[in-house]
RNA sequence: GCCGACCUAGCUCAGCCGGUAGAGCAGCUGUUUCGUAAACAGCAGGUCGCGGGUUCGAGUCCCGCGGUCGGCUCCA
């Protein structure tokens, strides 16, 4: 049999699925068939992982069964697992109530103790409907199971329901378990359709697990960035400028500016030309790049400016092609590479906006590649180097993936063949292993996502780079060959940190606001024991400004204590305490934010040591930090 | 945009069944000058998100709007 649109001949194999939604698929034991209309990206097809959704899976029933028994007349729609736990969606005729969860955990507990059997039967489709006539959802399910399919229902306790399992034996064998939230969800992803309430839980083998996990939930919380860009003091979101617009405090935009010097420099070396586009062009351009046509929707609405519409830009892509285009280029000219921090907005529903991680207005480290057809391999391999290299010096891992040809999307088969195959060369050559995401491509080519893996094991968009047919033809962008004839150029379209404000933000959770030297907005914190070392302490911060180092003294009338404090509050990286038998030895008492106390050295030695972390862009402190980390990575 | 929850001092949060706003931290002032995560005291600070309604009386109840949070959808 065919898969629809899976592109992954499962038939025959048991086993789940961890699809592009990051849903856990499961199939029945043995898979008589594909799943039916499941988008699967990745296979897991381990024990472990199986079991485990499997689990989650009945602890989703067990939920159901629950919410049954509190709501009688209550609509189920589906269950799945997830990637740590479950969730299951429901039709309620009102709103739940954190109460309401509690009641429901109780419930689910005392059900669990009954270990009641998880009883599969097969059914007909008639029997299905018949079963299930009274739910719309089911009955929508039902019918869009194949004809030849096997329908199942699985039954314990009071609840039965539409389900292809597989699931645990008893619900004796459900894990600890815990449920998070509740939140609306549309019947089956589509916002036209109803909005069911879902439930979501975590379930997990073992009480040390199930609370490994929420201690893991209670770390991402301390490290929100929007909780440490208030308290660090990096940034601010005003209501009366507006929502999803970013207002970057001195703090933040230290630290912005050195990440965007960082990159500029490298790109200057790998041989990118630095431009700089308008923030807002007139319609025309649009109209001719087609935006006005597909990306409307993004757009804000234009400003009139003596009879003609202008447009805040949504992208630059149109300004580099029209610097590209202010002349003619001959192959000798190619590759070229324009890089711009370009600034565009974009409108976004009032609902997705996330502190600086999704917002309305945001600075690209954008670049567009105009080559040859034939340099399009190495060009990638490039892209993929530097976007290594960015991964090396942030401190993250990465994960790549081959993003191939959607369902709505432009130009022959035969270019996409070619620039996917371009791509995936550009991986193999440079050695880097990737996963396919079938169909995620952009409408006008193939790209690689290269995804930051954080501290937290979280994925980040990270460097993404795609090929792109559209642009080309529309503005008919073209270099001179050897032939003397004009030739189509072949365009890259790349980021590698995504938007300043996104990666900014997400380095702020990486990090958990605790930058490393380079990047920390102060690096020194000075602290005077008394006021009779602040004479001495202004000696020591002029040292480590004319070295360019970022440096506070704390001449308040605080204690010792408190200033350690406030600075380790502030996450500086590195304190200089300051005592009378330091002003003595002209020494400075070096301590950590980690907590640990180099002791006291002599001041140009204290000097050394940050700069030196400083220029090397170390993740570490200190060497010894660097020696622990590197025990850890080898264990 | 949709579903739900929330919005009280710069921050974190109290505020009962409607009776006229409170703490800690931060800030300011004073005293203290002290060896590795919070000295002590005083002062000041709020159109309780905004607008309307119910009521003798609204931070508390109702409606509308805005914003935030958790999701859905979408995405750099």
């Amino acid at each position: 049999m065919e898969p629809r649109r899976s592109g992954v001949p499962l038939t025959g194999r048991t086993g789940i699925f961890l699809s592009r939604e990051r849903r856990w698929v499961m199939a029945a034991e043995p898979i008589d068939e594909e799943i039916a209309g499941m988008d699967i990206a990745v296979e897991a097809v381990d024990a472990h992982a199986y079991e485990l959704a499997r689990m989650r899976h009945s602890c989703a029933h067990l939920m159901a069964e629950a919410v049954q028994e509190v709501f009688p007349d209550a609509r189920f729609g589906i269950g799945p697992a997830i990637e740590h736990g479950f969730y299951y969606d429901f039709d309620l005729p009102r709103p739940l109530t954190p109460d309401d969860l509690v009641a429901i955990e109780d419930r689910m507990r005392a059900n669990r103790a009954k270990a009641e059997p998880f009883v599969r039967e097969v059914v007909s489709r008639d029997e299905a409907l018949a079963i299930f006539g009274d739910n719309p959802y089911k009955v929508e399910l039902i019918e869009g199971l194949p004809d030849d399919d096997i329908i199942t229902t699985y039954k314990q306790g009071s609840f039965l329901d539409l389900c292809r399992g597989p699931h645990v034996p008893s619900t004796a064998e459900i894990g600890p378990f815990k449920l998070l939230s509740v939140a609306g969800a549309y019947w089956r992803g589509d916002e036209k359709r109803a909005m069911l309430q879902r439930i979501y839980g975590t379930a997990w083998p073992t009480q040390a697990e199930l609370e490994g996990h929420l201690l893991r939930l209670e770390e991402a919380q301390k490290r929100d960035h929007r909780r440490l860009g208030r308290e660090l003091d990096l940034f601010s979101v005003s209501e009366e400028i507006g929502p999803g617009l970013i207002l970057w405090h001195p703090k933040g935009g230290i630290v912005r500016y050195l990440v965007e010097q960082f990159e500029q420099q490298e790109q200057l070396a790998r041989g990118y030309d630095l431009v700089y586009t308008p923030h807002i062009a007139s319609e025309k351009i649009y109209k001719i790049s087609g935006h006005l046509e597909n990306y409307r929707e993004n757009m804000y609405a234009p400003m009139s400016i003596e009879e003609v519409d202008y447009y805040l830009k949504p992208m630059n892509c149109p300004g580099h092609i029209m610097i590209y285009k202010s002349r003619v280029h001959s192959y000798r000219d190619l590759p070229i590479r324009f890089a711009e921090l370009g600034t565009v907005y974009r409108y976004e529903r009032s609902g997705t906006l996330h502190g600086m991680l999704r917002v309305r207005g945001f600075t690209q480290d954008d670049s567009h590649i105009f080559c040859t057809p034939e340099q399009v391999v190495d060009e990638a391999r490039g892209v993929i180097d530097l976007a290594v290299h960015m991964a090396g010096v942030f401190g993250y891992d990465f994960q790549a993936y081959l993003a191939t040809r959607p369902a709505k999307s432009v130009g022959s088969d035969e270019v996409w063949e070619r620039a996917t195959t371009d791509l995936r060369r550009a991986m193999e050559e440079r050695g880097l292993p990737y996963k396919l995401d079938q169909g995620g491509g952009a409408f006008y080519g193939p790209k690689i996502d290269i995804k930051w893996v954080d501290a937290l094991g979280r994925e980040w968009t990270g460097p993404t780079i795609q090929a792109d047919f559209n642009l080309p033809e529309r503005f008919d962008v073209t270099y001179v060959a050897e032939d003397g004839e004009r030739h189509r150029v072949a365009m890259i379209h790349r980021t590698l940190l995504g938007s300043m404000e996104r990666f900014v933000g997400g380095l702020v959770e990486h990090y958990a606001g605790a930058f490393p030297a380079w990047l920390a907005p102060v690096q020194v914190a000075v602290v005077p024991i008394t006021n009779d070392q602040v004479d001495f302490a202004r000696d020591v911060e002029r040292r480590l400004t004319e070295v360019g180092i970022r440096v506070e003294v704390d001449d308040s009338r605080d204690r010792m204590q408190a200033k350690i404090r406030n600075a380790q509050l502030q996450k500086i990286p590195y304190m200089f305490v300051i005592g009378k038998r330091e002003v003595e030895a002209g020494a400075v008492a070096v301590r950590l934010r980690n907590g640990r106390d180099l002791g006291a050295m002599p001041t140009s030695d204290a000097v050394d040591l940050v700069a030196d972390r400083v220029a090397s862009r170390s993740l570490f402190l200190d060497g010894e930090e660097e020696t622990v980390a590197a025990a850890l990575r080898a264990s």
